[in-house]
RNA sequence: GUCCCCUUCGUCUAGUGGUCUAGGACGUCGCGUUCUCAACGCGAAAACACGAGUUCGAAACUCGUAGGGGGCACCA
């Protein structure tokens, strides 16, 4: 039988790290066994869905590829077969309605409390004729849930786990106002898209017991379940705005590559052996549900920009120009133009080895594409103030006398050469040539910078300190 | 509160009864290299939550304790 697994998002806020992992975890379920994986918009809560998360859910899948088969399920737009089926448990016998009021459900509600117990539906209508339901009252639908005995279920990644069937209570399968309940769409989606492995959060693993109740009075087949462990922050408690980043969109503005964060979401939770860096390809190949762990995961944000890091290096340069090309001009309103470019393939290697994101990697390439006059870092303002003019001087006239051989290694000698004349050593003078042809304190080997922008920009770079 | 789940270095994890004086990665610290560095090289410190039991033998199995997480809506 071919595998089919579902991305059930409620678009109800932003895209969520979490709830990318879930995906993640499904597509590649469904690419590893060669089935299907299906997304589903759950939003049936009208009021708190909009449009805009919807985008942000799809934008974030797109970029990080994790692309979906078949179109899109729109879960509101089934509403009229939820209805059907909920008429069919009436019918039936298995379900019925429910005619009690706000005071009454509160007063449960209160009882429970006193009790210490935690509130249940006392299925006052479950066995009253209808025909003595008060005139006021919009009934909803619950439906008949086994009242003795206990419930099973087989988690790949839970194992079996027993709930005995006193803890559930007649839950609500359609609202007042004619709405299906998430309990009994997810179901029915479920069903009607024949999803055979459902994977989602750990969260849900109790939703799980009472989607049974809906199952065994459908007589439908269940689909196997993997509830995965939750992400939490890095303090423990439940992952907040507080432990920095959580939405996938906030990762991409902090220049995270899509690959490093699906290569590090993967080993939350999920390990092969040894391995680390792990392509998406073997991924795919070596993925299974059976390997990920049961305790839940801290989110460890130094690990993933070391992961990042590692990605960024195995960048090519026409990618990362496309990079700098939007980067630089929402950012300084720079063009990169056809000698940056140049200047790029030549200077890009050294950067990206010392770059933990694409952030940082724009801003250390500045230097090459930017405009003269250079914007001067503040570390590297320290530096210029320091530097003493007149060495800089005549540092620039040795430098003309090798303008038509303007090499690393020409460049090396001659300035060696000069710095015993002066009686200086290199770190005299290094990092105040550094602030003055980069604008910053950090960069590449400073004569393979000169090789690449040439005697003439280096000459300006350093004669706008002189004279400035 | 109640039901369910979880617990190996600071963090992610390897580990499926003997090969574990517990391995890897990130981070930390030290040393080296270099022209600065968030790069590179080498090295170090660092964990089986606790208590019983099963067993010739337990990080691994069982039970308890403690700590953590999740569910308990006319939300999904």
């Amino acid at each position: 039988m071919k595998t089919v697994t579902r991305f059930a998002p409620s678009p109800t806020g932003n895209f969520h790290i979490g709830s990318a992992r879930t995906a993640l975890f499904n597509w590649l379920f469904a690419k590893n066994t060669k089935g299907k994986f299906l997304l589903r918009i759950e939003d049936t809560d009208k009021a708190r869905s909009t449009k805009e998360s919807i985008n942000k859910i799809l934008d974030g899948l797109k970029w990080l590829n994790l692309d979906w088969n078949n179109e899109i399920i729109y879960q509101s737009k089934k509403q009229k077969r939820h209805r059907e089926i909920a008429e069919e448990l009436l019918k039936k016998g298995l379900a019925y309605k429910c005619f009690c009021s706000e005071e009454e459900l509160n007063k449960m509600r209160e009882e429970a409390k006193i009790l210490k117990k935690p509130f249940r539906y006392n299925r006052m209508w479950r066995e009253k004729n209808p025909k003595e339901s008060p005139k006021n009252i919009k009934p909803v639908i619950r439906i008949k849930s086994p009242i003795k005995g206990e419930t099973k279920i087989d988690d790949i990644i839970q194992g079996t786990i027993r709930v005995s069937n006193e803890e559930m209570d007649d839950f609500i399968i359609m609202r007042s106002d004619g709405t299906p309940t998430y309990m009994l769409s997810v179901v029915v989606d479920d069903h009607d898209m024949n999803v055979t492995h459902i994977v989602r959060g750990h969260d849900h693993l109790t939703n799980t017991f009472r989607q049974n109740v809906i199952y065994d009075a459908m007589k439908w087949d269940k689909p196997i379940t993997s509830h995965i462990p939750l992400i939490l922050g890095s303090d423990g408690s439940k992952m907040s705005k507080r432990h920095g980043a959580i939405d996938v969109e906030e990762y991409k503005m902090k220049g995270i590559l899509p690959s490093a964060l699906i290569n590090y979401m993967l080993r939350l939770g999920w390990s092969h052996g040894d391995d680390e860096i792990i392509s998406l390809e073997n991924a795919i190949k070596w993925f299974s549900l059976e390997r990920i762990g049961k305790s839940p995961a801290k989110f460890d944000n130094e690990k993933l920009i070391s992961v990042n890091s590692h990605y960024i290096k195995e960048l090519k340069n026409d990618e990362i120009i496309k990079f700098l090309e939007s980067y630089y001009s929402s950012k300084y309103k720079i063009k990169i133009d056809e000698i940056s470019v140049k200047r790029l393939n030549l200077g890009l290697n050294d950067i990206k080895l010392r770059s933990r994101d694409l952030n940082q990697l724009a801003e250390m390439s500045l230097f090459y594409c930017s405009k003269f006059p250079l914007s001067i870092s503040k570390k590297a303002k320290k530096y210029i103030k320091k530097a003493d003019k007149t060495i800089f001087t005549d540092l620039l006239i040795v430098l003309e006398n090798i303008k038509n051989d303007f090499k690393k290694q020409k460049i090396e000698e001659i300035i060696s050469k000069f710095l015993i004349e002066k009686g200086l050593k290199l770190s005299d003078i290094i990092q105040y040539i550094r602030a003055m042809i980069t604008g910053l304190d950090v960069s590449p080997r400073i004569y393979d910078i000169m090789e690449i922008l040439g005697f003439v920009e280096i000459k300006k770079r350093i004669e706008n300190f002189i004279n400035g």
